[in-house]
DNA sequence: GTCTATAGTCGGATAGAC
DNA sequence: GTCTATCCGACTATAGAC
């Protein structure tokens, strides 16, 4: 995003002094910025253009289409995220630990707009197939990390025969998911208090998770329920 | 705001053949319905008017722009779905009942592609204020229906002096809404086995709400997390 | 209240100069 | 690889006929 440096550079030791890959970087950056800041219904070629102070026509030439940018900013906050969460998630054993771990992830990413970004696309992807199908990718390895910390949460307990864990995975990326979106629609209330009351309600099932099944608790049974 | 009704009729037995607040009810379907089908990137006034079959004007002489539209298509959901939810969450007593209502109401909200519908305006919202506002108020009966329920569960329990209900309340809701925008990014998961999932879940936390809390439950303490 | 017509703007995408 | 210039289509919104 610093140097620009459009000069006839004669390329001495760096193959090519004009950096297609940093311009990519640049484009997708802008488009990040723009997304976060406009929203899904505003970005345009040239509304990105117009925020990252380059050409219009550099998107076309490296990314082929507005969409196909869009794919490409999925693809590439799936890997930055990827990195973030397997570092974070690698040590987690208990349920309070993984609210914790979420919400701290939830503050630097809040903080950075990428979950903005990733909740417009989200709606973006309504309308496109291949963009879904993009995202759907961008939040895989934050859906394995959860799927993986949920099979160790649940492995000593009585509890893994009775519910899937791919479910349960699925369950509590859609509770981290309508966080976003449910905090990012009314500004007034921030997601921490969400997160200090999930904090209590994860102790108190953490305490279940390591009894016994008690007496009434039919699993297999889908009608009978205790009132 | 429903009766605009200002030409000077004399009222025979049906008030208006023209019929203004029939024509506003075709809009607002067809919004919906455009909504549903191309999501909030997709829309527009003409876009709009070609999937009701009338004229692309006559959306900015009842709502004067395509955003006031949507915004009254906000409104106009906010009070169908406020009437279903009271009906449907009246008799609510236990969590997993609470869950088999939202299985229930998910069922028959995403056949007529309501829910699709609310989830693209969503997003939208993050580009308009008063989009957001309107959207908040579509969902207020919901979150406030989820919140009187929520206050009963725990109106017995030990556990309504360290759980405040209202963020609780802010969870629940935002877990359903996760659950559908991840369900609707990905069609070969359908919500069908995630509410099942759930319904376990809910048994199993509905028993914890009938038991005194056990003996490492630090309640206030915010560091004990049991591993 | 509803229609046609249109002014004015903006956006996607490409051609071709540099 | 990047820029300027441009075509063309789609859009919002309004004016005015009916």
């Amino acid at each position: 995003m610093t140097a620009t440096d459009p000069h006839p550079t004669p390329t001495p030791v760096r193959p090519a002094r004009t950096g297609a890959a940093e311009t990519r970087a640049r484009i997708l950056a802008a488009a990040l910025g723009a997304l976060r800041e406009t929203g899904i219904t505003g970005i345009s070629a040239r509304a990105i253009a117009r925020h990252g102070g380059f050409n219009q026509a550099l998107i076309f030439y490296h990314f082929g289409s507005v969409e196909g940018l869009l794919i490409a900013v999925a693809r590439s906050e799936s890997e930055r995220r990827s990195a973030l969460y397997a570092e974070a998630l690698a040590r987690v054993t208990s349920l309070p630990e993984l609210v914790g771990v979420a919400r701290r992830l939830h503050d630097e990413e809040f903080e950075g707009g990428a979950v903005a970004a990733l909740t417009q696309m989200m709606a973006g992807a309504g309308g496109s197939d291949e963009l879904a199908r993009g995202i759907r990718d961008a939040f895989e390895p934050w859906t394995a990390l959860v799927g993986r910390t949920m099979e160790r949460l649940l492995a000593d307990t009585p509890y893994a025969a009775i519910l899937p864990h791919d479910d349960l995975t699925s369950v509590v990326a859609a509770l981290f998911l309508g966080i976003e979106l449910y905090t990012g629609l009314d500004p007034s209330r921030t997601a921490d208090s969400l997160f200090t009351t999930l904090e209590s309600v994860a102790r108190l099932v953490d305490v279940l998770l390591q009894m016994t099944p008690p007496s009434a608790s039919p699993p297999p049974s889908p009608a009978a329920t205790a009132g």
